[in-house]
DNA sequence: GACATTTTTTGACGTTTCGTCATATTATAT
DNA sequence: ATATAATATGACGAAACGTCAAAAAATGTC
């Protein structure tokens, strides 16, 4: 697996940059092919096509196509890091931030449909079988990171009292629920079923509206029943996400 | 593909009976391949040989391989449309029943976990595509049967008043609020991410306490802050789901 | 700068699996 | 008993994965 540098914090030789740099570019045209052609039409063989280099090259970067995949599904991951790093930086009620997180997660996953598609596939165990031990590791630590930050707005609320301190063995409860109603929402509208046709409307408004309803239930102050959330929905979206709206609206 | 009688009421002659009994015969094998060895290792030679029919024969039955799996997600889309309806029948309140639903699917989830990972793989875009455009109908046909059973308990709900009016026109929003969550759920359950070192207690206590948060928030009546909600849970799943819980237990 | 050694790249090759189709076999009708 | 239609078979072609011996490039030594 050519140089491994991950953990190592000595500085970067020539050479490991220059691993470094041709490994984004093969993820780069992976993603490429995935966004033109969709998951079915990548093959190793039509990313070493592209790229100009030999199979046996890439397969010095990784070690098998899920690896690859999951490695997309890394960035993807670390994309969301970031979105859910604006989101505990805005300023407002705890539940605001955390509602935060949930738009931006849902404007992602608009934007990117791509991006939820391999990281559903390598969510999958049939697939998740065939990815190498470090890459899991690697994509473990990035969600550690991610439910980290979701978990400390939690505790933020339960410290300034805006969530009642009964709740305060269910940090991680919230979390999971929030996550997988998210998760699932976002996989179901995802997955080519026609929601409207069995009845749903449009799901990131379903999945708003449930999920505020949600922390109505756990009492998070300020209750979405006493706030105009239509109105805070675009607060906070055109707050932190104003790039990401303006691409949607392009499409 | 054979002959296809799905929608046809004419009585079944000697040979169709003969074919969709070789059809069902087929899918026990794939399913007991994929118990045994996982996802994997089931492919259509497997199946052939196993089955001791020729693979022309096989693919004179099922289009694909996918269209193979697809018919195994069906099946587990079945029962959980007679485990829905036990709970559509459980003597108790809307909220009970409606809450019934979701013990039986986490119930199912448990004992049949490779069934989820079917559900999971067939709702994945890159699979979707190569499954026939029949087969896919039927399974949404089944989906739409599934929802259907939900969305009658939730209109209930609403005649009876346990639900309140204001409501009425979120039914759809509130089934896709429970379906997202548990789906989402299991999924994350089910793929083998280390949710315990992630700090997340066991998926299906989180799963029964977020639900009934979620159906507080909407305050269908009786609310679980004013129930006994882990006796609720035994209530319900002893009353149903008897002989599923037996068989849990001896896993 | 010439040569030796190590590292990296290459693409032909083996393997697996899917799905097809001409042929063989069986069933049905006359 | 024979002709015709339906069905079953498995050898085959194609696509994709992953490997590895040999070639090429990079690095080190004198």
């Amino acid at each position: 697996m050519q140089n491994d540098v991950q953990n190592s914090t000595q500085p970067l030789t020539r050479k490991q940059r220059e691993i470094r740099e041709r490994e984004q570019f093969i993820l780069d045209i992976g993603q490429s092919i995935l966004h033109k052609h969709g998951y079915n039409y990548l093959t190793m063989d039509k990313i070493a096509e592209s790229a100009e280099y030999s199979k046996g090259t890439i397969y010095n970067h990784f070690a098998s196509k899920e690896d690859l995949v999951c490695s997309l599904g890394c960035c993807s991951i670390s994309n969301l890091i970031d979105v859910f790093e604006r989101a505990y930086h805005y300023k407002g009620s705890t539940r605001e931030r955390y509602s935060a997180i949930g738009i931006g997660y849902s404007l992602y996953h608009q934007l990117h449909p791509m991006d939820s598609q391999i990281i559903q596939t390598i969510k999958n165990n049939a697939v998740r079988e065939k990815i190498s031990e470090p890459k899991l590791a690697e994509m473990e630590a990035l969600e550690f990171k991610i439910a980290q930050i979701a978990q400390s707005i939690v505790q933020q609320g339960l410290d300034s009292g805006d969530l009642d301190k009964k709740h305060q063995d269910h940090v991680s409860t919230i979390v999971f629920g929030c996550w997988s109603m998210h998760y699932g929402a976002l996989l179901l509208d995802q997955s080519n079923i026609p929601l409207q046709e069995l009845g749903f409307s449009p799901v990131v408004n379903m999945l708003w509206q449930n999920s505020n309803l949600y922390l109505d239930g756990y009492q998070w102050q300020p209750l979405s029943t006493t706030t105009d959330s239509k109105k805070l929905f675009k607060q906070i979206s055109s707050a932190l996400f104003e790039d990401e709206l303006k691409m949607l609206k392009k499409k």
